[in-house]
DNA sequence: CTGTTAGCGCTTTCAG
DNA sequence: CTGAAAGCGCTAACAG
């Protein structure tokens, strides 16, 4: 009974569908009275296009993807955010998906994604995908996909990212004009683009100061927080204890004050920390903690904005890579 | 040329639409080495259903959406993922709206989720919402719905909440143990069901120790920082300062560190707080926070457990309430 | 067990 | 400027 469709509009207004579909889409070979007359009808009546039978018709479905190893890290949260922002204002819908930084989701999910139920895919890589299979076969059958921090540089498409290898040179060598000479680097996976970078610009700024590569420097933590903080641990505890730490990402750092906490280590007086990170976190901790911060609501909004373009054209999305500058900040401000 | 579809497979079957169809949805009604025959097939052209046309003929989209007020914000995020592990589960997808807690866009929002592309709704409310005429409409149209934390009383519907009341009596009674007597309590909208139940259980665990309410010292903060610190700064700096301060909510606890940070004020020596809050965030401030800490993961997942029981059932929504108890930690534990 | 048929609600030719 | 008709890809009667 309720279900208000074009069928009921025309029989109301004594007019032909097709009439009505066109004065909703304000075709111009539509006169203003019969437009006016549509419109007012449909606004009494609330009526709603069913996006199904539109999406079916026109082949495409104003929903796009949004697939990020997960949610509940500030990174992620404010690139979303800045998805939805742009999604909202181009009248997008935004499909969540969550690989949980696990390939075999990972690969599910982009599996469910050729069947065509959205216009474009927004995405990041879990920290396991090593090969990438799975995506060249999503972008051969020409979904368009933007990645996005966690980039594949594999693919020919747009990629949207932080400068990180040079901030990861800057980071390095704010250590070392602190009078750091032994710079410990933490990454989380050898597979995601962000570590790999970041970790050149660490490599080269220590080979300009001229300071040797020690391999026992370099920790590879992984998913698992208890893992990370018996690893960090460990390097704090051996002799010829790092002077300074480059965590490259948050929760890295995060370990590492816990740790330093509980070794009685001061922060930064026996050892100086830099690390990727979000200013609110950042700002929480006790003395506060000099970060590398990302413009994420950002990154989120020029990766949706690069593929509505492409969407927009319906032209292929063009192979850029599109770097964004992040922000050094000795210390973060604490109140305001 | 590409478009895998029934059409291809049945023709490339020599069988009818119907047929493969049926076998597909692995139907009783065919035999068995059909259904093998046309599953071999489907693999190897790497099949997938249109969505939108099976949408569009059963009426139904295996789509939820979710609409919240924020995403950057732990409680929600962590919700998020306890509703995405149910959704991916049952095999549904997950449509994400923010409201930014503002009215208007809530409105806007749950005015196209009338179109039908969704199942059903699970919602935490803006906290400017106070008229509730657009839920009840959607509720009306039959479009099932679940709230959780920030929930609709005047909608007959499930409803997942902690035991707001409970918690915000017992961390008022905390303070109390701990000797406090001036206890204030900081709000972020008289319009939030959290605020005002949290609010009644502080006002009532006053009343049972025989401490007087003070309406001075109930702050109402609101979306801005800068505000709701500029609010606590003067509630900290009035004489008869309080000795002890109630957060309902995290960010207004983090805005009173900041504050007694940049007064000189020992926490908790000169003043007790204790707010709701998640247990890692709360771990990072030094000294570390006593929480109220709520099972965000898990009312996300029961709400969405409830809503998928009901839309499994065909049945309306059952109008319960469910309480999930949270938990009183007088100390994060750091490291680990 | 399989096929034929009739739509779901919308957009879009093609005719007037 | 408006209408009739076809069809997007799928499902579900209804036949056989």
């Amino acid at each position: 009974m309720d279900a208000v469709n074009l069928k009921k509009l025309a029989r109301q207004l004594k007019l032909s569908v097709s009439t009505v579909s066109r004065a909703l889409r304000d075709s111009h070979e539509i006169s203003r009275e019969t437009k006016e007359k549509v419109l007012a009808l449909a606004a009494e009546l609330n009526y709603q296009p069913n996006p199904y039978a539109s999406s079916l018709r026109r082949q495409k479905s104003r929903t796009i993807a949004v697939v990020v190893p997960e949610i509940a890290n500030n990174f992620f949260s404010l690139a979303i955010n800045g998805i939805g922002s742009v999604a909202q204002e181009k009248g997008y819908h935004v499909l969540i998906y969550l690989t949980h930084e696990n390939v075999s989701e990972e690969i599910s999910i982009v599996g469910h994604l050729l069947s065509g139920r959205v216009d474009g895919v927004l995405m990041s890589l879990s920290s396991e995908t090593g090969d990438t299979t799975h995506l060249a076969e999503l972008k051969r059958k020409g979904v368009p996909i933007v990645f996005f921090d966690r980039v594949c540089d594999t693919i020919e498409t747009a990629r949207v990212t932080t400068d990180d290898y040079e901030s990861g040179f800057n980071a390095t060598q704010h250590l070392v004009d602190q009078g750091c000479r032994r710079i410990a680097y933490l990454l989380i996976s050898p597979n995601l683009s962000i570590g790999v970078k970041r970790m050149q610009g660490y490599l080269d700024a220590l080979k300009q100061n001229s300071i040797a590569v020690d391999e026992q420097l370099i920790v590879q933590g992984g998913l698992d927080n208890d893992q990370n903080y018996a690893l960090i641990k460990s390097l704090l505890q051996r002799d010829g204890r790092p002077d300074g730490i480059f965590a490259s990402v948050e929760r890295l750092a995060i370990s590492t004050y816990h740790v330093c906490n509980d070794l009685g280590l001061d922060i930064p007086g026996d050892v100086k920390i830099i690390s990727f990170s979000n200013l609110e976190t950042a700002s929480l901790l006790q003395p506060s903690l000099t970060t590398v911060t990302q413009p994420a609501f950002d990154i989120g909004k020029t990766a949706a904005m690069v593929l509505f373009k492409g969407l927009d054209k319906k032209s292929a999305i063009a192979d850029e890579h599109i770097i964004l500058k992040s922000a050094l900040i000795p210390r973060a401000s604490t109140g305001q």
